[in-house]
DNA sequence: TTGTACGCGTTATCAG
DNA sequence: CTGATAACGCGTACAA
C-alpha cells in the first residue's frame, strides 16, 4: 500500500541512502544512479513520509501562523486578514513551507503552547497584539524563531515587519492640512487597560509632527480614544458628532471606517458631506465602499511576504536574532477627503 | 536542552514504555506509578515530540484546510471566510487538532498534492469547487478522507456539509412574492466553463418552485448570470439596470451585491431607493451595510464546526464512508426587502 | 561514488 | 501491571 524509501531503493537496485541522497539533492550522486532512483520514484509514485522526515531532520517546514488578538474576531474578521493571510501562506508555499493556524487564543492559549513544546512548527509568525499572552520566553528557550506582525510591544526586543506608523500619521494629517483643514481629530482605538498601542502612539507622533511643521498648535483632545468593535464604536460616534463637528477626522482603522460612515450616513448626512475622511487600512477594501475613503495604505501582502523570508531564512541559519522592517505607507487620495 | 521520554522515565525510575502509557492514558497502569510519572514530566516540563510521535502512531492529529477556488482571492477576500476559519480552528482545537492552510491552488496544486502524498494531514476539509483540481481520486487511493464544504460536484459520491440552497432560493423568492412582486431576478455567478454551479441550481429551483406555489409563471430571463468580481460586476449592473427595471432582485453572494448596491448607489439612487433585495450570505456581514440588506443568511460557523466533527470521526474510526449533511438557511429580514 | 549502521523519539507487541 | 524490544521511515556520519 504505502510505498516507502525502501520500495524505491530495490526497485532502482541501490541503497535506501543513494535514495535519500538524490532526494536531497546531495551532490555526490553519479547522474546514471540518479536517473535509475528517480525513475524508480516516478514509476512508484513516491513521496517522502512527513513524520519520518521530520522526526529524522529536526524540522518541519511548518510555520505556525498565530492569531492573537484579545477577541479573535477583531482580526480575522478584519478586511486586511485575508490578504495577510494570502501574502503569507503563497510565499510560504513557494519556499516549501506550509501554514498552520493558531487561533483561538482567546479562551486559552493552550494550543498555541502545545504547538511550542512538541515542536510541530520550525517557526512562528504571530499575527497582533500579545499583551496578555508572552510565551516569547518559552520560544527563545525552545529555540524557535518568531517574528511579529502588525503590532508589537513597544520597548521588548523582538523581530517585527510592519508599517511606519509615525509616517502614516504624519502624511494624513498634512493632506488634511494642506487641504486646508486645522481642525482635525484622530480617532484611535485603546485596549482594556486604557493604553494605547505602540501603533497608535506613533501615528500620533507623526500627527503632531505635521502639526508642528505647518505651524499650528496641537490640542489634546484633537486625539479620541474610540470602542474598537462595530457596536459600540457605532453609538460611540453618535455621541461624539451630537457635541463635536470638526472639519475632518483620520480614522486608525476599517472597523471605525464603517462605523463612523454608518453612523454618518444613517443619522448625518448633512456632516457626512462636508467633513473630510481619512481612514488607515487597507486600499482594496475601501475602494469598494462608499464614499470612497481616502486611506493610508498599509502593504499588508508585502508584509506577509517579508515576514515568511525573514522567518525562513532564520530557520535555515539557525538565526535567533531580531531585527525589525518597517515600510513606509502609501497615502491613496479618494474622494472623501475633500478641500476645506 | 530538549528533554525526551527516556528522561522522564530516567527520573521516574521506570521504563519509557510506561511513561508512554500514562502519556496515552492507557488504564492498566498502577495509580502510584502513574503519579510518579505524572511528577517527573512536569518537573522537567515534557512534552512528547510532534514528529516521533506522529511517526509511530500514523497519525498527526493535523487536519489540512484546502482553500480551492478558481481565483483564490474570491474566496479567502469573501466576507463569510473568516467566519468559516474561525469555526473550523475554534473547534478542531478543541479536539486536539491543529490546522494545515492550503491556499496557492489558483497557481498550481502542487503544494496540495505534496501534503497529500507525504502524509502531513489526517484528512482534508475542502472549501469551494474542485471543478478543476480533481485529487480525489489521490485521497481515496491513499485513504485519507476529506470533506467538502460550501460548494461540491452535483453528482458525485462526497462527504459534504453546507447549506440546502433549494430552500435559500425558495424563501428569498416567497419573502419577496408575500410583499406583492412578481417581476423579480435571481442573479448568479457563472464559472468560466459558463456552467452554473450546483449550489445555484439548487437556488434556482428553489426559485421555480415559490413561484409555481404562487401560481406565478416563470421566465427563464428571471435568471440573469453574473460575474463574480467586483470590478466587472458593476459595469455589468450598469448595463442590466439601463435596459431593466426589475420590482426586486436576488443577489447570490457578497461580491455581487456589494456591486449591486455600489452602482446603484452611486448612479441610480431613485432605483436602489425603490427596488427590493435579498442577497445570499453571512447576516453579520451585511448587518453593517448600508442600506442594511435582507439576507437569506448560512450557518458558516456550524459549517465548520460540522465538518471538523464528521472528519475527526472518519479519522479515528478509519471510515472512508461519504455522506452529505446540509441546514436550511435563515431568512434574516432587513429594510431592502419592502413591499411593492 | 555508494553501502553500512545507527539514531531521531514514540508507539506497540510480547513476555514476564 | 511493567519492562524489554522491535518497528515507524528517513538522514547521515563513517566506511568501503
Amino acid at each position: 500500500m504505502k510505498v516507502t524509501i525502501k520500495d524505491v531503493a530495490e526497485l532502482a537496485k541501490v541503497h535506501k541512502s543513494t535514495v535519500s541522497r538524490v532526494l536531497n539533492n546531495s551532490n555526490d550522486v553519479k547522474e546514471k544512479t540518479k536517473q535509475k532512483v528517480l525513475q524508480a520514484i516516478d514509476t512508484l509514485g513516491y513521496s517522502p513520509n512527513f513524520a519520518a522526515r521530520s522526526l529524522a531532520s529536526g524540522k518541519s517546514h511548518i510555520i505556525g501562523f498565530v492569531v492573537s488578538e484579545q477577541q479573535i474576531s477583531d482580526v480575522v474578521m478584519n478586511p486586511s486578514f485575508p490578504t495577510i493571510l494570502k501574502g503569507i501562506t503563497t510565499y510560504a508555499e513557494e519556499l516549501g513551507y506550509n501554514i498552520l493556524m493558531i487561533t483561538s487564543v482567546d479562551n486559552d492559549y493552550k494550543s498555541y503552547e502545545q504547538v511550542i513544546r512538541k515542536h510541530a512548527v520550525d517557526g512562528f509568525i504571530i499575527l497582533g497584539s500579545t499583551i496578555q499572552i508572552d510565551l516569547n520566553e518559552l520560544l527563545i528557550q525552545q529555540g524557535i524563531p518568531y517574528i511579529f506582525i502588525g503590532k508589537h510591544h513597544e520597548s521588548a526586543d523582538e523581530s517585527y515587519v510592519g508599517t511606519d506608523n509615525i509616517e502614516g500619521g504624519y502624511i494624513a494629517a498634512k493632506h488634511l492640512i494642506d487641504l486646508g483643514h486645522t481642525d482635525i481629530r484622530l480617532m484611535v482605538g485603546q485596549v482594556r487597560s486604557q493604553k494605547i498601542l505602540s501603533h497608535n502612539i506613533d501615528r500620533i507622533t507623526g500627527f503632531k509632527k505635521a502639526f508642528a511643521e505647518a505651524g499650528l498648535s496641537f490640542r489634546d483632545d484633537y486625539i479620541v480614544k474610540t470602542p474598537t468593535d462595530m457596536e459600540t464604536g457605532y453609538h460611540f460616534m453618535r455621541t461624539y458628532f451630537t457635541s463635536h463637528e470638526p472639519s475632518a477626522v483620520i480614522l486608525s482603522n476599517e472597523v471605525m471606517a464603517m462605523s463612523c460612515i454608518n453612523y454618518l450616513s444613517d443619522e448625518r448626512p448633512d456632516l457626512l458631506e462636508r467633513m473630510s475622511i481619512v481612514t488607515f487600512g487597507d486600499s482594496d477594501f475601501f475602494r469598494h465602499l462608499r464614499p470612497p475613503l481616502t486611506t493610508v495604505s498599509q502593504h499588508f501582502e508585502w508584509i506577509g511576504r517579508t515576514a515568511v523570508e525573514m522567518l525562513a531564512s532564520q530557520i535555515a541559519e539557525d538565526d535567533m536574532s531580531t531585527k525589525a522592517v518597517v515600510r513606509k505607507p502609501d497615502l491613496v487620495i479618494r474622494s472623501s477627503s475633500k478641500r476645506k
